[in-house]
DNA sequence: AAGTAAATGTTAGAAAATGTTGACTTTTCG
DNA sequence: CGAAAAGTCAACATTTTCTAACATTTACTT
């Protein structure tokens, strides 16, 4: 494995788990621990990550790296939550997928008549407390750091399922490498709820443009719709439509809290 | 688990529980009292946290000073959790019911070296940011009062799985009306948890004997074990080892929060 | 082929984290 | 009140992790 290579699984890793032991590091890559510091050191310079004795941890987050990120650009996250749920119609079927954007969905949700189906911990949470819509969580093994619900269960359960209407916040968009999450076993998840549902909404800011980040879900022009913001260039969006993906771009204005 | 993380979770769990005994922190991460003495003083030093004898509590939070009665009944569900986990043994899979006793065993689980399946929002919750354990969720509706999931999907899924000791929180319990808990979907789910189990130990305290609550879920014999208070009465536990139901009666010795 | 720069491993000492012991303080309870 | 129990904390020993310096290997350049 390249260095470089080997740096970016690292981040991918320290991405996905919230906080990597150095140990693990070493005997994952088969260098020495000396290396991995290095390497550690190297992306802290970068501001990408944080050191901590005996590991390394996502720059600015502490343990759940999900929550923090919460509050990254939330006035866009919002807005682009509001043009989502302006398609969701009574009686419908949605999914949710784990994510900060599909969060601000959960919020603003109707609050009637609507089934909703996730495999993310903190939205079936906060829907259950804030909501009486029937909510519906998939099982399968908590995938800790995403707090969400992955693996051969997850899957099975969602092919018992019929979805008007998936939301999927995904991690990578681009015209080669197609739709691209942090790992295998979500990526897996999200196969299953396209099978599932009827029509498949990315929600995505346009800085995931042309990132590939890690195992592939689908083609891009397997969703039927992508809402972003107005940073999304042009050319995207042709490229998009060309190929019966609609697009919707939303302007952040207000940042109202 | 690392140094920073622990800190972290200890910081998280104060501010869920208002205050933290030394003593059980110290368990519960699985270090020394002093290795805790020392991490709360560092996050004293940083005005997070208020020192107390004996424990920890939140910095800057009114007290509430805790009822008696409901102290007690805590240190009886604390007593019968500790016996509970004295039954599990390395590499187990087990099943946690929703509620509270079982909420407690949750709590004193090892940190190590376990798989975990519960249909219990909470209990998944609260495994998945203090430990490093598979946690399981089975899928399903959530319901909203217990925060549990329910329905043929957690059924389904619970099928799927060997389990070799499955802790149950029971609602009623009488020779006559067998195992009762409140509601249809409840005993469904746990009808599904005693064929995927290996071996079922009921944990109630023994106010449930004799009563007769609602649906019910089994025979009283199903259960290999039944894990209560000393208050049980005698011909209770004559009745149930005749039927080759293991009866321990646990004192709550340690009364005192 | 020789030289150079990057990458890696090794070693040793520094720093951090943890546990243990024992003296001391606070709380509990007869 | 006064003694026993429980909790605190400082000092020390031990283990683990970090870092800097040096040696070795690998890859690229001239």
């Amino acid at each position: 494995m390249l260095p470089e290579e080997r740096r970016h699984n690292l981040l991918r890793l320290t991405a996905e788990r919230g906080r990597v032991k150095v140990s693990e590091l070493a005997r994952q890559f088969e260098v020495s621990e000396m290396t991995i510091h290095r390497d550690i050191q190297l992306l802290e310079a970068q501001g990408l990550v944080r050191k901590m004795h005996g590991g390394v941890a996502l720059a600015g987050v502490q343990e759940t790296p999900y929550r923090e990120r919460i509050v990254q650009q939330h006035a866009q996250k919002r807005a682009i939550a509001e043009a989502a749920v302006g398609m969701v119609r009574p009686g419908y079927t949605v999914y949710l997928s784990p994510g900060t954007t599909t969060t601000e969905i959960a919020r603003l949700l109707p609050q009637k008549d609507l089934t909703v189906v996730t495999n993310s911990l903190p939205i079936a949470q906060e829907l259950m407390h804030t909501t009486e819509l029937e909510v519906i969580l998939t099982g399968g093994s908590v995938r800790r750091y995403a707090e969400a619900l992955v693996g051969p269960a997850a899957e099975a359960s969602l092919a018992q399922l019929f979805i008007n209407l998936a939301f999927i916040g995904i991690t990578g968009m681009d015209p080669e490498g197609g739709l691209t999450v942090y790992s295998e076993t979500e990526a897996r998840v999200l196969q299953a709820v396209l099978r599932a549902s009827r029509k498949s909404v990315l929600v995505a800011d346009s800085t995931k443009w042309g990132r590939v980040m890690g195992p592939r879900v689908a083609a891009l022009e397997m969703a039927h719709v992508l809402i972003t913001d107005t940073a999304l260039p042009d050319d995207a969006v042709k490229y998009l439509e060309a190929r019966d993906v609609a697009v919707t771009r939303v302007e952040a204005s207000e940042v109202k809290a």
